[in-house]
RNA sequence: CGGGGCGUAGCGCAGCCUGGUAGCGCGCCUGCCUUGGGCGCAGGAGGUCGGAGGUUCGAAUCCUCUCGCCCCGACCA
């Protein structure tokens, strides 16, 4: 590839939108540019990175066994309404009508469309296993699209789908799929850790997520130096106090309604004339949960986890209660709420499992201004049902052995799912087992954002220079620079050695624009290819040129004669593929 | 959806408060010069000031509405 034929638009300046270091030195080193929020058009060395990427992934999946197919982004309303994912989606789906008035989406992911296929042509157990993929653009309307290409609303992803007889099957496919999911992040260069995650809208009964560490990512991450657990937050556990610190002496004294005006918040009941410690009182939050009310409790300094809350009540779509909802249901504006009293009501209510047993608590009263005290929750909540809520907080005891939990940032790049029985019995994908008897098909579900590992290697990958591009996943090998292009001699030489490098299956990014050295460096530095060969008069003139890796600090005079095998064996020692 | 910020040349920004002929740096084009870390000099092209409406003799600037983008939160497979 020639430079100065190659639309390869360099940046000197950092985009002013650009907060993120993938995004920023994507958008600089010319691989990406933005058309709309969270839409990306992807420039040819974006392409040629995606290219090496998704060749990874397509050997690691068909090493697996697994079959590649390319179905429709375009879907009709029927088959989602199918699977109750059409207003589960909500406004996260993209959606349409054709000239007739018929309802379509964008597809976020691909469970409807495979199953589809499955039921249709899957008849008998002597046909499975299957598993199936492709590689194929997502669309997802999400709120809040940021950080370049780490939450978009279009995307690249790579989504298999396993069917299987039984659990046992399915376990399998799920192991299968981890371990692919293993050597694909490894070969791209990405440092990941396995956690447990949260299952959300898949559904399914377990999950786990290919998080990258970096403080680029969205998700919390809690893990165990330890014994090696490691969770999203989302559903992380943890080992916390749960004395009963507040118990009264001698008897549990009644219920007591105290006068609190204009005490909204935590901080406030906690503060001056009333002294309510934070760890005293009761925080009580409304959700509707599938158009329901839904009552969190959860201790004054700890904050509700809205995954456990969605987990624990069953919803499949979840929400904060609008203040008129609140004022209906609860009789009382935030800030005066308390979950005593509301049994009978039929109102859902949780309570958090650490708070199980305490008694003198405080907690809000259901009548603006005034607070309840002596709140006992065995004896005055006993009709809300205890589960974990909570978020948990770095430094809390592992669940398995007791140590202190990191919390980290991280980027989902990988989610499987064990989804068992859900998409095949409300779409009626069955086979007839061993017996002759009709059973659903056992699935599960993997999906890999292609893009994301493209930004998160870039995370990874970089410094005050530029990009450091793995070799395995580099849009090219080498940038080969002629320092002085009005040199004869310099031109003819890199010519030379273009040539020979592409002929051995090198692929060389030749920098043949009529520009000066340091122009050269710059540009290659922030590119980020990893190996840079630099061609110059003085060395030329002892048939040696410059050979350096892109994250090392040293230079190496090598003769002329050695590059080509010294380039071969990098590129192969890096991970990475001779293109021929 | 709540809060904040920003839309002025391809990119990064100033000008707006206090209305009066639209500027700077980078990039781009031409010439000279230079030639190993984003050279130097000279000349040049390029802008309906996001859009609509209003106030005014006059609006980038003031007012109203609207669209877009970014950040924080909420939300999120």
């Amino acid at each position: 590839m020639r430079m100065s034929k190659s639309f390869t638009p360099t940046l000197k300046e950092v985009p002013a939108d650009a907060t993120v270091a993938s995004h920023q030195l994507l958008v600089r080193a010319g691989y990406i540019r933005q058309l709309a929020a969270g839409i990306y058009s992807i420039l040819p060395l974006g392409q040629r990175s995606i290219l090496k990427i998704t060749a990874v992934v397509r050997e690691e999946m068909n090493a697996i066994g697994a079959q590649e197919f390319y179905l429709p982004a375009l879907n009709p309303r029927e088959i989602w309404e199918e699977s109750g994912r059409w207003t589960m989606m909500g406004e996260n789906m993209f959606r349409l009508k054709d000239r007739k008035g018929a309802d379509l989406c964008l597809a976020m992911t691909h469970e409807e469309v495979f199953t589809v296929l499955a039921r249709a042509e899957l008849r008998s157990y002597r046909q499975l296993p299957q598993a199936w993929y492709q590689i194929q653009t997502k669309f997802r309307d999400e709120p809040r699209p940021k950080s370049g290409l780490l939450r978009v609303r279009q995307f690249t992803m790579k989504d298999s789908y396993s069917f299987d007889l039984d659990r046992a099957g399915l376990d399998k496919s799920f192991e299968d799929h981890r371990q692919a999911y293993v050597r694909i992040f490894g070969r791209c260069g990405l440092k990941t850790i396995q956690v447990e995650a949260h299952s959300g809208a898949m559904g399914g009964s377990g999950s786990t997520e290919f998080m990258v560490p970096t403080d680029a990512g969205e998700d919390l991450i809690a893990s165990c130096e330890n014994c090696g657990y490691a969770a999203n937050t989302e559903k992380a556990e943890s080992q916390v106090d749960t004395t009963d610190k507040y118990k009264a002496a001698g008897e549990s004294p009644p219920l007591e309604e105290f006068a609190t005006p204009g005490v909204l918040t935590i901080e406030a009941l906690s503060a001056k004339p009333y002294g309510v410690t934070a760890d005293q009182q009761l925080k009580t939050l409304v959700y509707v949960g599938d158009d329901k009310p839904v009552i969190a409790i959860v201790r004054g300094d700890d904050q509700l986890n809205e995954a456990k809350l969605q987990t624990a009540s069953g919803a499949s779509v979840l929400r904060p209660a609008h203040p008129d909802e609140i004022q209906r249901w609860m009789g009382a504006r935030p800030g005066s709420l308390g979950g005593v009293g509301l049994s009978g009501k039929g109102l859902r209510i949780f309570i958090d499992r650490r708070l199980a047993g305490l008694t003198g608590l405080v907690t809000g009263a259901n009548r603006d201004g005034f607070h309840l005290r002596n709140v006992s929750v065995p004896r005055d909540l006993s009709h809300a049902t205890s589960a974990d809520l909570r978020m948990v907080n770095a430094g809390e005891g592992c669940p398995r052995c007791g140590s202190p939990l990191t919390v980290a940032k991280a980027l989902e790049v990988g989610h499987i799912f064990k989804l068992g029985t859900r998409y095949s019995e409300t779409m009626g994908a069955r086979v007839l087992d061993e017996s002759g008897k009709e059973t659903p098909i056992v699935m599960g579900s993997y999906g890999i954002g292609i893009e994301r590992i493209l930004a998160g290697a870039v995370e990874l990958h970089h410094d005050g220079d530029g990009i450091r591009m793995p070799m395995s996943i580099a849009p090219l090998h080498v940038a080969l620079l002629p320092l002085q292009m009005q040199d004869g001699a310099v031109r003819d030489a890199a010519e030379r050695l273009y040539r020979k490098l592409t002929d051995a299956g090198v692929e060389v990014l030749l920098d043949d624009r009529d520009e000066r050295a340091g122009v050269k460096f710059k540009d290659a530095d922030l590119i980020g290819l990893p190996l840079r060969i630099a061609v110059g008069k003085k060395g030329l003139a002892e048939g040696k040129v410059e050979w350096k890796q892109r994250g090392a600090n040293e230079v190496d005079l090598i003769a002329l004669t050695e590059v080509v095998a010294r380039a071969q064996s990098a590129v192969r020692d890096g991970g990475g593929r001779l293109s021929r």
